[in-house]
RNA sequence: GGCUUCGUAGCUCAACUGGUCAGAGCGAGCGGCUCAUAACCGCUAGGUUCAGGGUUCAAGUCCCUGCGAAGCCA
């Protein structure tokens, strides 16, 4: 009987639109269950939504629609990208399905039996925004950490013993060191725990929108029973066929931020519930953008659906799985982005297949050869072969996604060496037709097994690789990449087009005469996107928030990375010289900029740009054409502008 | 404040339980090839492994201190 591999994503909020962190979890689950799917096994594949709480029912009181409709409009926008970006889930579990509060309930219920659910009174400073209550010394001026609102909020509410199951909690976290990865997190939860826990509230009575607890349907069932209850209900509950094949493989994706639900609470309700915990868990981090975190007031959110239809599905599900190690946080940017797909992608990926099918195609009429001639070339690619699977192997079983491609491409690598070693052109010149049946051979088997390979995170492009191949169902699993060979002699191949096409380069037009009208790096999002907040007016203290002075040009030179941008040391009165870059190398040489008057943003926060550290940015007006702001006498550097 | 982790080439990162000249990718420079998407292949880049001290025959890899960054503390 085939193995069994449950994932699981967490099921997301309806209270915003999907974001890059949404995506980036559900393709990393993605990736792994079709890279299971190719193992053979049996997978069965969870993502959904979670659509109870105050906020929803606020929400849709202020959208004037009932809570359901509101969540069922922000669900079917989950299931809409991840149709976009190719997810293949098996089932798709909404908190509002009675499936799913059914098996709330039983649950609940089993708990109330174990003796570990008690009535008490919950009290603290709850934030409706935050959906959350706080202690007083979390409170920020009188405001929630996250600046919400915040209210003294007495309420009656049923407790789960929590604290009973803290050491049988450590026993289980000790015995298994996996279950918690990566390891960093599971240190946190082991110390977390070590620490002693504390009974938590699992009722409320201040809002409607939710499972009613059994027998007392004054309350409803607080969020976290509700919504980790989705792993076990969308298998149907407890007693279910499915339940008994995947629940002992469930594999739980989630964000850091939602680790100790998981790992703490989860277990410890399961346990009061008579069942198993988890088989393991894994915390992924965060995705910035170009250095910052990506935050609705600064502009730079990436839509991953714009993204995925910019640049295409499979290169942006390429990009967020490789780029980063699965488990720290990253960094978003579309140079990085492109970088990947010209690099690798394009140069490295497709061109293997089009320079392989192409010379098959002038040499072979495009018919895989069979038998041929070995040669003392063949053995470095063999050899790349046989470590390449074994690390690919290894690293998704440790779902460190960037290192099973960085191995697959060591086999990309040895695929373009293995041209350029072998030169079939050369062999096609002399008439070594023997050896030139084998070369291609290789090759065609060489990008048989990669397509295979890169099937759970291009599973459009290396499909299309693969049919290009003419390649058989049958050579399309893992197990047929066991060993080498297994592609058939006599498929007939098609070239077709670039699988992946060269991007143009963003910034690598030759220096200065060029008229680039953008300027350094705008948060690039002008195709749409005009957010509500960016017009109208500001108060007074938003403008007095800016520190603008006059300040003086002490040096200019070019910046050694960057065509666009000067580096400027610069005399802003503060009895220091600080370096400022600026987007102006098209419109003013350095030698024009020496002792000239500027106006700088003096308290900009600095960063470095293309390695040169930025403390601050000159004011300058025009897209095309660029001017520099000055002030029109004479004032000594330093001097505020208000 | 307490606990934990991290600080390696211009950039992004490797280096199992301490042990052959600290590695790879990208970028840069030079050379080669021409089947291919101006793609590919090779060579080079000589980095006080944050700083200082210690343990050891031997430390990036263990200990202490300092500086810097990050995470957790319901």
């Amino acid at each position: 009987m085939a193995a069994s591999y449950y994932v699981t994503t967490p099921i997301y909020y309806v209270n915003a639109d999907p974001h890059i962190g949404h995506a980036y979890t559900t393709l990393a689950a993605d990736a792994l269950a079709r890279w299971h799917r190719l193992l053979g096994e049996d997978v069965y594949f969870l993502t959904g939504t979670d659509e109870h709480g105050k906020k929803i029912e606020e929400a849709a009181q202020k959208a004037g629609i009932s809570p359901l409709e509101h969540a069922t409009r922000v669900s079917a926008r989950f299931r809409e990208l991840w149709q976009v970006l190719d997810i293949e889930y098996d089932d798709f579990i909404r908190t509002t399905e009675p499936r799913h509060e059914a098996v709330v309930a039983d649950l609940w219920q089993r708990m109330m039996a174990a003796g570990d659910i008690y009535l008490g009174k919950y009290e603290g400073w709850y934030s409706v925004g935050d959906e959350a209550y706080f202690t007083e010394d979390e409170l920020v001026d009188g405001r929630s950490p996250t600046g919400h609102e915040v209210a003294w909020v007495v309420e009656p509410s049923y407790f789960f013993r929590l604290s009973k199951y803290g050491p049988r909690l450590l026993e289980h976290l000790r015995a298994r060191p996996g279950f918690v990865r990566p390891e960093s997190r599971y240190n946190e939860i082991v110390r977390f725990v070590e620490q002693g826990l504390q009974d938590i509230s699992i009722s409320r009575t201040t809002f409607k929108w939710g499972i009613p607890v059994p027998e007392h349907p004054d309350h409803v069932v607080y969020v976290w029973v509700d919504a980790l209850t989705n792993y076990v209900s969308a298998l149907g509950g407890p007693d279910a066929p499915l339940y008994e094949q995947f629940w002992p493989e469930a594999v739980h994706l989630i964000g850091k931020d939602i680790l100790r639900f998981h790992a703490v609470f989860w277990p410890c309700f399961l346990m009061s519930a008579g069942l198993p915990p988890p088989k393991s868990m894994f915390a992924h981090g965060w995705w910035t953008h170009a250095g910052r975190k990506m935050s609705k007031t600064f502009g730079n959110v990436i839509d991953p659906g714009a993204m995925a239809q910019q640049y295409g599905a499979d290169t942006f599900r390429y990009f967020l799985l490789r780029e980063v190690t699965f488990g720290l946080d990253g960094d978003f940017s579309e140079a990085a982005l492109r970088d990947r797909i010209n690099g690798d992608l394009a140069n490295d990926y497709g061109n293997l297949l089009n320079r392989s099918l192409g010379m098959l195609q002038k040499y072979r009429d495009g018919v895989v050869p069979s038998g041929g001639a070995a040669g003392p070339e063949d053995e470095a690619l063999r050899t790349a072969f046989a470590a390449s699977r074994e690390t690919l192997l290894k690293a998704m079983d440790e779902m460190a996604f960037h290192r099973a491609l960085a191995a697959i491409w060591d086999l990309v690598r040895a695929g373009n060496k293995y041209v350029d070693a072998t030169a079939p052109w050369a062999l096609a010149k002399q008439g070594a037709a023997e050896r030139l049946d084998a070369v291609l051979y290789n090759l065609c088997e060489t990008l048989r097994i990669v397509g295979v390979w890169t099937l759970p995170f291009l599973p459009r492009k290396a499909a299309d690789l693969l049919d290009r191949l003419g390649a058989p169902a049958d050579v399309r699993d893992v197990p047929s990449t066991a060993a080498w060979g297994r592609l058939p002699a006599g498929l007939q191949t098609t070239v077709g087009d670039p699988l992946f096409p060269r991007l143009e380069a963003l910034a690598k037009a030759p220096p200065e005469t060029e008229k680039k009208p953008e300027t350094p790096k705008p948060m690039p999002a002008p195709e749409k996107k005009p957010t509500v907040t960016d017009t109208t007016t500001i108060q007074y203290d938003d403008f007095a928030k800016l520190d603008l002075r006059v300040a003086k040009v002490l040096t200019a030179e070019k910046h050694p990375d960057a065509d666009r941008l000067l580096k400027l040391t610069i005399d802003a009165g503060d009895g220091r010289e600080r370096t400022v870059c600026a987007g102006i190398a098209a419109h003013y040489t350095p030698q024009e900029m020496v002792g000239r008057t500027v106006v700088l943003l003096a308290n900009l926060a600095p960063r470095k740009i293309r390695g040169v550290m930025s403390e601050g940015m000159l004011l300058a007006a025009g897209a095309e054409t660029v001017k520099l702001l000055s002030v029109a006498g004479d004032l000594p550097p330093g001097t505020k502008i208000s």
